[in-house]
DNA sequence: AATGAATGAGCATTCATTCAT
DNA sequence: TATGAATGAATGCTCATTCAT
């Protein structure tokens, strides 16, 4: 083991196959189902070159998952800033976040690898990742109360508590999208209007839901 | 090549040994570090037992999984008959999956593990045990909802959300549970009664469902 | 080990029954591939008395061996005496021999596999029968000789290139028997003939043998 | 799962070092009784090493049976053009053969070993090499007959029985090399001379052959 | 005497990682 | 720098044999 972390020097293209077919492999396969032979080769790259630019195969995987915290925000800010409201904000960001793993299954294999195969043993830079999601949402409901639009919620609290529920509402979907004729995403958009719902402020009077 | 599977005669005792320290070993390890001889010792027996009893090592996780499933079951379905009330049924149900939770965490892990490695290949047995489940608390939504304590939502749809919300709460505790200083039954019950709010009935006067 | 073999009470049947059933397997799977448990089964009793009756897997197959090392001798012997003359008894014998193991074909594998899996490590006794067999066919040489029916042949080394070529013709069956619309029997009966040409006696016109 | 086999780019001498320890391995103790580390510890390469370049266990020995295919091939088709005359070439071609395993009794053993593990599932190369042999000894029996040098005998039929008793002789061997003073190549060489005695010409005066 | 549950040595095969070219 | 051949630790599973009942 050299002491030093040695950066390679990186043809960007080829990390950006490793890491791709990296992510296709680990979501089909899981992690130690893995053969890093297979993400080479569908890479189209050598074995050692895998190794030269990620180390080994965990923190192949660690880049992998990465890479889709990334891909995840690039898609999550831009919607969430599309909108004006503490409570349009929060449901046009779970949307966003339910047809993000809706399009692409592959990621949210990734964290659901992760979750299994590392439980909480993440590196920092992922911690950092959530963090800052987390702040950027927290903002948007300390804007909502102070708009009045929300209740006086405790903030990172409720914060978590939509975390779960998305996060679960993703992750469940599989044992009931056979019967339901649901996508995903209506499935999530269903549970985070009742969670809104719970946490809205002026609500108020007269309802009648036509019962599906 | 004997045409019948022997189904051996077992000891209770040994067989419940041998299914303690799978869970254990899986939740700790998941299924695929886990070394079926380390659970053979574990449970002070030699692997061939192990194998004896459960066949191979994938029937020996689905047992383990059953058996959690069924721990759950005890645990949950005395608490909900021990009170009165759709919403306080659901309320304490929900508590009793996260306190059986925080209690057992092996056990949440055999579900990560199930879900990351087998995805929706679980066995008949467990769709059925599920399947269960969710008719008993259909039938709890239902009477809620006839009792006019909660709103009149799509019953099968809700439910689905709140076991969303449950499992995603419980699983992602770990993200959170190091900063905030709240037991994963707290955080789990905070983001059920938001959630029940969402629900409630009383409070509405005058509002006006889209329903899909 | 105890140093005594102890000759366990026996009942009949259940050994036949045992040794019937090892035959068949020893035959079908190899002595390798097969799994006492599974002659066990197949004649019905416990692991423990085959165990019991033949001390381990090996013996068990030295055992079977030697049956049918018997059934053999029984099949042979009575026709040898139900013809007159050298050359009819060798080719009476060697049709014998042929069509016991057409008939029987695991009979035939038990050799192949003796030979396969214990070189000329055979017990003692079946060293004896063997020789009985040479001694009877030997015998009939000898006659013939005497009778001015074969030339005169280093008796020995004949009715060991007799055996060879039986044996050889029988087990070598295999490979042609597909293309070739004969049956076993056949085969082994022409190659015979022509064997028993080269040592019958008349068309010897001027010959002369330095015999070994 | 790559769809292709990858056929690894071979070091020749690795490769022979792998196929020779193999033969000896697979000879001395049998295909089932072998362990693939121990040809590669012999081999002095990883046992990885034995799996790349041979797939698995089975496929390495049948390329150990092939390179013994080949090499009695190579030992015999000199011998036999090296002389002149259908009896000389059946004779010099039956003495190279005998001579051949008596030189190498690991290369006989491979042959029982195929014949006793793997019946009538040879793969096709071998098939292929057999039927070459096969024909080569055809076309010297058939000019022969041409030559008037032996009977009108049914050229394939001879050639399995000639065969059968190559086969047999040098296969029975075992059971009597210890008592007869004699080498493998002479009782073969005896057997064979009687048999082809069985089909010459000359002495035949008044013959008739019910031809197939 | 008969049984079959328990055992663990044995073995085929895989795959992360290294390193010579 | 890129490669992929070589390696051997790791692990699932089998089955001969024992022995308590």
């Amino acid at each position: 083991m050299s002491d030093v972390e040695r950066p390679p020097v990186v043809d960007r293209d080829k990390r950006q196959a490793i890491l791709d077919h990296a992510i296709e492999t680990f979501a089909e396969l899981g992690f130690r189902r893995t053969d890093v032979q297979v993400i080479a080769d569908k890479a189209g790259v050598g074995k050692g070159t895998v190794y030269r630019y990620f180390g080994n195969k965990e923190d192949l995987f660690w880049a992998s998952t990465r890479e889709v915290l990334l891909r995840l925000e690039q898609h999550l800010v831009p919607t969430i800033e599309g909108v004006d409201g503490a409570l349009a904000k929060l449901r046009a960001g779970s949307r966003a976040y339910a047809s993000f793993f809706e399009a692409n299954p592959s990621y949210l294999e990734m964290f659901v690898q992760e979750r299994a195969e590392f439980r909480g043993s993440e590196p920092a830079s992922h911690i950092e990742h959530h963090d800052r999601l987390i702040d950027r949402f927290s903002q948007i409901i300390d804007a909502g109360i102070g708009a009045g639009e929300l209740r006086r919620v405790p903030v990172r609290r409720t914060l978590v508590a939509l975390a779960g529920l998305l996060y679960g509402s993703v992750v469940h979907a599989c044992y009931t999208s056979l019967r339901d004729q649901r996508t995903l995403t209506e499935m999530a958009e269903y549970a985070v209007d009742i969670f809104l719902e719970g946490i809205r402020a002026e609500r108020t009077k007269g309802r009648r839901e036509t019962e599906q």
